[in-house]
Parts: C-alpha cells; structure tokens; sequence
DNA sequence: TTGAAAGCGCTACCAA
DNA sequence: TTGGTAGCGCTTTCAA
C-alpha cells in the first residue's frame, strides 16, 4: 500500500532512483546512455523505469538543455492542398529526425503570423519553417527572430535567406505562352493579391504578353476558391467581343474558382475559353476536358524546406542558401485548341 | 557597453527583475497579472521587458505549472481532406483557447500512432484528440493515457470515451438504398480495411441488402484513392452479366480511385454503372455526371471534437459524452437512373 | 564508475 | 504591496 503521501502526478527520475537504489545522477546516464554505467545497475534502473511506468517530462529536458527539437510550420491555410502536401513531407522529415511538428494556420493575416511566430520563439522552437505574408517579406530583416527560419513558397527578394521557391515568373510565362500558342489574344489573369508568389506569377504573365505586343489584363484577388468564382463571373459576364478568350490563374484555389465560373457561364472549354492555372490538384483531371496546370513539385518542396532546415541547425552559421524548383507544365484539354 | 558576462542565452525575468530595480516575483506578478502591483512598477516592469525583448520560456513555465496547454492532434494522414478539414477546425478551437496544436499523422499504423501517443505523454499533453486506428479500438482501455483522449471519426464500441462520430450505419444504409431505389441489383461495396468506420458502414449497407434480399459484395481494401481504383478496375473487368451495376465507396478517396476505374474502363454514369460513396470532396461536383455523396460535416466533427475535449479539460470527472451526427445524402448525376 | 549539488526559468508559498 | 526562497524534473559539472 503506498503512502497516502504518494506522488501524486507521474514518476520523476527521483522515485526511479530511489527504487532502484542508485542516485538520479546514475538515472539520467542511462537515460543518455552517454558514459557507462555498471550492467548490473543500468539493468536496475531500466527495471525500475518499467515498473513504474515513468516517462521523460519533456518540458523539464528542455528547460535544463536548452533545446527543444520542435518546430514550426506556419503556412497560409493547411486546406489548400498544395499546403497540406508540404505539411505532410515536413512532418515526415520531422519524424524521421525526432522533432516535432507545430502546425500554424496563418490565414494570410500578419498579425497571426507574428503572434504564432512569437509563440514560436517563446516554445524556444528549434527552426521554423514559414510560408509568409507580403507584410512579412516586406518587413523582414534576417536575424530578427531567435530561431533559423526557412521560407517556402515565398521569400523577400532582396534579404538573404533559405528558401525553397518555384520558379514562378518563369512558370507563369510557360503557361501563357502555351495559351498565345493556341491561338488565344485576351489572355486575363486571376491573381492572388496577399501574396509574393502571386506578383511573381503576375509579373511572368506580364513578360509574356508584351513580348507578344498583347496588352494584360489582371484581376487581384483574395485567394480563395470563391473570390476566384466571383471575379472569373465578373470577367465573362462581358460581351463576347471583350471578354477573355483565355483565364490564367495563378493557385489551385482561384483555379478551382474561375472553373465553377466557366461552368456556371455555361462556356464550352476550350472552344469558347480557354482555362489554365497553378496546382496540379485531385481535380484537375476529373472534369471534361480536363484543365491545363503547372505543377508543382510540393512534396520536393516541403523536403528540401526540412532539409535546408535541419542543416541550418546543424550550422547556424553557413551562407543562405536559396532552393528554386521548376514546375511542369501538364497540358490538358482545357488549354487544347490547336491539334 | 553591456559586460563581457552578459548573458549569451535570451533574457530571463531575473533580468528583467535586475533592470526594472525590482525582485523576479514581482516581474512575475506582472506576468500573471493575478496579484496587483503598484501601476509605477508594474510600468517600470513592462519598461525592462520591452527593453531587454524578454519572452517567457514556455518550457520553464510549464515545468513550474505542470500543465502545458498542449493539445496533440492524431489522425491516419493530413491528405486526406476529411482530416484536413478537421484538423484546421480543431486549429481555429485551439488557437481561440490559447493551446497549441502538435500535428501528427499515423498512417493508420498502430505503432507510429502508438509512438505518437507516447510523445503526447512525454510532453504532458493537456489533451489529444485522435483518429485511432482498428488496433487501438480494440484494445483502448479508458484511463490508460495521463491525458483526456477525445476519438473522432471512430471509436471503440465499447469502451466509455469522449468521441464525435458519424452515425456510420445510417449513412451507408442510407446511401445503399438510394442505389437500389434507382434500380441497382448488384451494388459492390469498397471498404476501408483499416478502420472501424469502414466496418460500421460496410454493416449498414448488408443491413440494407438483406433487406432487399439481395447478396452483399464486399472489396476491403487499403483505404487510399490507388487501391481503390485497383480494386474497382478489377470489379468491373468482369463480363456485363456478373459485373456490379453500382459502386459504393466508403471514403472519399476509395470513391476517387472508383471513378477513374469507371472511366478507364470507359463505362458511362450512370447508365453503364452507378456511383455514389461518402465525403463530399471538391472534385466530386467536377465530373459530369456530379458524383452522389454522403456529406460528413467535417467542420462540425473538429468542432466538436475541440469543445469536448475544452469541457473535460474543464471538468476531468464527468461522464463521457458521445456525439453522433448525421451526414447528408447529396443526390447527384452518378447515381440517378430514374426521373 | 558513481553521487552530491547546482541550476535551467519560472511560479507559488510564506513572511514582512 | 513586495520580496525571499523553495522547487518543478532533469542534466551537468565536479569530486570522490
């Protein structure tokens, strides 16, 4: 019968000691199993662990080594597939490394971002990695934040830090070339406005046009299926002599959107418009045709950003190293007017 | 010039103390905000920890408080949008209650869910909520974790626990006979193996076949979109006389497998073949025909599988609650032979 | 090879 | 209203 004194909560490495009679000093290197301890009394201990049930107190490890091997992943909205792909290969990488994974829902909005990179700090996270606002690219000064910080997706285009990006200006000029080439002249742009990758994007589509002599056409959007809906509706609700003969979107979500448009404008694909856009999503290839996308190697993505991270922890001092993928362009029926 | 001792490491409230000219208790006071303090000190305090860019070590803290707000989120893979949406909206509970969220994927793989678990209790998670896998359910013991357990999407039959579930019997059965109201005589089932989600659904579609007096087919499988396709393909290979007339997929991604079968196999829908299955996916309104669903209110289940968890934190003694809701049978092109 | 003791940063108790 | 002090559970010197 135990003492009505008994622990109440779970076993420290107090009671493991005690019980198998050695000191917590004893205890804790054969939990290390840095320097030797005696068979006999690393059997003991082990017995007494076991017995009791006891399990490390993490938050204690942490305090008194100073490290912590969790991380973070803060990205715009983990329902966004091309997000959820990454968060998945993280936290694979993350596993297999014995760190844990925070997972963060900024939702474009910075003051979010900031109040989960401060969480971050103050859980003295041992990296993050980030897919970050505009406010953020736009604001940030490397070495501000206490942990090594990698960004995906996105980046600052002058400051000095990891990342792992698509080649997006190039990416963007591949589909809207392929669209000229098929013939189409009215070529709009679906953009997203909250983020660097969609000016990136917008900015690709804007080379290629004017090397065709063909003036742009953008639509900034929040970029969410059903803004892109709502703008891609605007757009063809015009009289046929005006309106695009071709949508570009530059995310899955606004793609996703401008197509439920098309449906709804019951506009035949490609023949009456032709669509195209980033992600190649679940969907993309259910409707008929089937549409045309750039796609992007996520889970590449989301490994090199664990990847570039762990070796950043490992030497916190070495030179930023920017990663930057190539998409695929998959042309589909959607795009397919020639041929 | 600060000395050449200063302090390496981020700042502690012994610092913070030292600056503001008070004692680290005070500094504390002013952290909790519990006791009141003198408005000059309290200012001078805030003045140091602004100065100084102190933040609290979470992990001291919690190792003095011995809770963590840490809540463990644990299902068989973010991928799947049934869990993604889960997951943001057991995030947005979690951020609006001021815990973290550690995400975790099991991949339906009792012995990583089990290491996972572990490392909930290592943390001295406030709370998880899990999406367990067959073996859990099986030999889940309540009590057995230092931490409240919530189950979504499945749970033992059994055993007391705090879980959200769909009321999977009803579903099927009524999924099932919405296919033989349309004439359906040999409606195959695809089954998710791995889950009792899969088994309670494949009993209320027998329920409804015996009822009907008609002979059950059922295919279990690994519950991803490629065995389900691999599965279905094999199915409708067989000659049009023996050849299933509906499909009925258990989750979303075996019923996404499923319909690219039908089309490999080039089978017109509904005609050729009925299709129907659960989750009400994006891509499933995509196709023409749409896809006939049972809609899971997936932001419902994460809800509330985050309000129970808060409410036994709250009140650890309490009776276990389980939460049933119904999903919604969304009538689509696939399945619609008649009218 | 082992143990005593200090201390990571913070909060909570008790006394002033 | 404030401060001294102990201690959360663990690792890491330093001595023995």
């Amino acid at each position: 019968m135990p003492s009505l004194l008994a622990n109440p909560g779970s076993p420290s490495i107090k009671d493991v000691a005690q019980r198998a009679g050695v000191s917590t000093t004893t205890v804790s290197r054969v939990l290390t199993d840095a320097d030797a301890v005696r068979p006999v009394l690393r059997e003991r201990v082990q017995q007494a662990i076991a017995e009791l049930g006891w399990r490390p107190n993490l938050a204690a490890r942490r305090l008194r080594q100073r490290t912590t091997s969790l991380i973070g992943l803060v990205v715009a909205d983990i329902r966004n597939p091309f997000f959820t792909a990454i968060s998945r290969a993280v936290e694979d990488m993350a596993y297999a490394a014995g760190l844990r994974l925070i997972l963060c829902n900024s939702d474009e909005n910075p003051a979010k971002e900031q109040s989960y990179l401060e969480l971050m700090a103050d859980e003295r996270a041992s990296g993050v990695i980030l897919a970050p606002t505009l406010e953020f690219t736009e604001r940030h000064q490397p070495g501000h934040w206490p942990f090594p910080l990698v960004m995906v997706d996105r980046a600052p285009q002058a400051a000095a830090t990891d990342a792992v990006l698509l080649d997006n200006v190039g990416a963007a000029g591949e589909l809207t070339r392929h669209l000229l080439a098929q013939g189409c002249r009215r070529i709009a742009l679906l953009a997203g406005s909250h983020s660097t990758t969609g000016r990136q994007r917008q900015a690709g589509y804007e080379a290629a046009l004017r090397e065709a002599g063909l003036p742009p056409r953008v639509l900034a959007l929040r970029p969410d299926a059903q803004a892109g809906q709502d703008g891609a509706a605007r757009l063809l609700a015009e009289p046929a002599g005006t309106r695009p003969d071709a949508l570009l979107a530059t995310s899955g979500l606004l793609l996703l959107g401008a197509w439920r448009a098309a449906r709804a404008a019951g506009l035949a694909l490609p023949r009456e418009l032709a669509l195209a856009g980033f992600d190649d999503n679940d969907w993309t290839t259910m409707p008929e045709p089937a549409i045309t996308v750039l796609a992007q190697p996520t889970e590449d993505i989301g490994r090199s950003a664990a990847e570039l991270l762990l070796q950043r922890m490992a030497e916190p001092e070495r030179a930023p190293r920017r990663i930057v993928l190539q998409g695929q362009l998959l042309v589909r029926g959607s795009s397919l007017r020639l041929g």
